[in-house]
DNA sequence: CTTGACTCCGTACTTAGGTACGGAGTGTAT
DNA sequence: ATACACTCCGTACCTAAGTACGGAGTCAAG
């Protein structure tokens, strides 16, 4: 199912469907993230894998990555006794730096919720703290220890 | 220890002690990510606590945020029984937020490691497939079932 | 066969986050 | 007291990732 289509589309059909505009895709294939499609009187003509090209590079644009990152993902060809070894490494590269991006964001976390718990539970008083100070006094900013300056 | 120290940097010290360029701490000052610091003889000058609050903006900059959420964040002031639930819900959105990120992102290393060893590991064989093809294809690329097109 | 929607192309503009330039003042070591 | 490094300021420039513009061609419906 879902094979016998528009294989005709033309760049503005594609964009509605890829959810992008139709710059965005002139802007794509000018940086070779797209191929350069067959013309029909002059008009792009777009076939459904385009669109799932396009939405691939926007998801890997999501998880915080670039056009270039989305470019090197798409480039990735396993499945051959040739390539497989170099790639495989490529693969392991992303993950360890994703891996990496994951490590630093629960730290993140950790130094938020540590703030909020640490200094939003406690009574009136009347020196202030931000997450900087908290950071910089390793979260003890708020115990009975600072005063003046 | 330490805090008997420098505290009357130039903003060249700061930059080199903060490991950035001169040119970047004038423009975070524009931004209002830094104040605008005591003036001598024209020549600003810095202490310490600044050294502590571009590392801090870098770090969270690191992390995939934008100058303006390291603004946010350093405005986050608690320690007061006014501002504390207010503020105590903007660093609770954050957490979410980050977490959201970091499901995402666990999500592109399952794909990422799926590829790898679906496809990675197996013997010669002529087609090829790509990171994308395995993507739509839920991961089945390069079982025995794609021949000729 | 005309009207409106869509497409073509190159070029220019936008935002974020800096980086570089250039002429003037300043501070420091010799 | 004179080099030299450092700083001042405004302005201009840069990359990434688009977004907008405008005049011309094309396609489909009435």
């Amino acid at each position: 199912m879902s094979s016998i289509q528009s294989d005709q589309m033309t760049i503005g059909t594609l964009a509605k469907s890829a959810g992008v505009g139709v710059e965005t895709i002139r802007f794509y294939q000018r940086k070779g993230l797209l191929h350069e499609p067959a013309r029909q009187a002059g008009f792009r003509k777009y076939s459904d894998a385009d669109v799932k090209r396009i939405r691939f590079i926007k998801r890997v644009q999501e998880l915080g990555f670039s056009l270039k990152d989305a470019q090197e993902l798409l480039g990735l060809q396993l499945c051959n006794e040739e390539t497989s070894p170099r790639l495989a490494e490529a693969c392991e590269d992303k993950i360890v730096e994703i891996e990496r991006k994951i490590t630093d964001l629960k730290q993140m976390i950790g130094m938020l919720r540590k703030f909020s718990q640490t200094c939003g539970n406690h009574g009136p008083r009347q020196t202030q703290c931000s997450l900087l100070d908290c950071f910089e006094n390793n979260w003890e900013c708020c115990d009975t220890s600072r005063e003046g300056e």
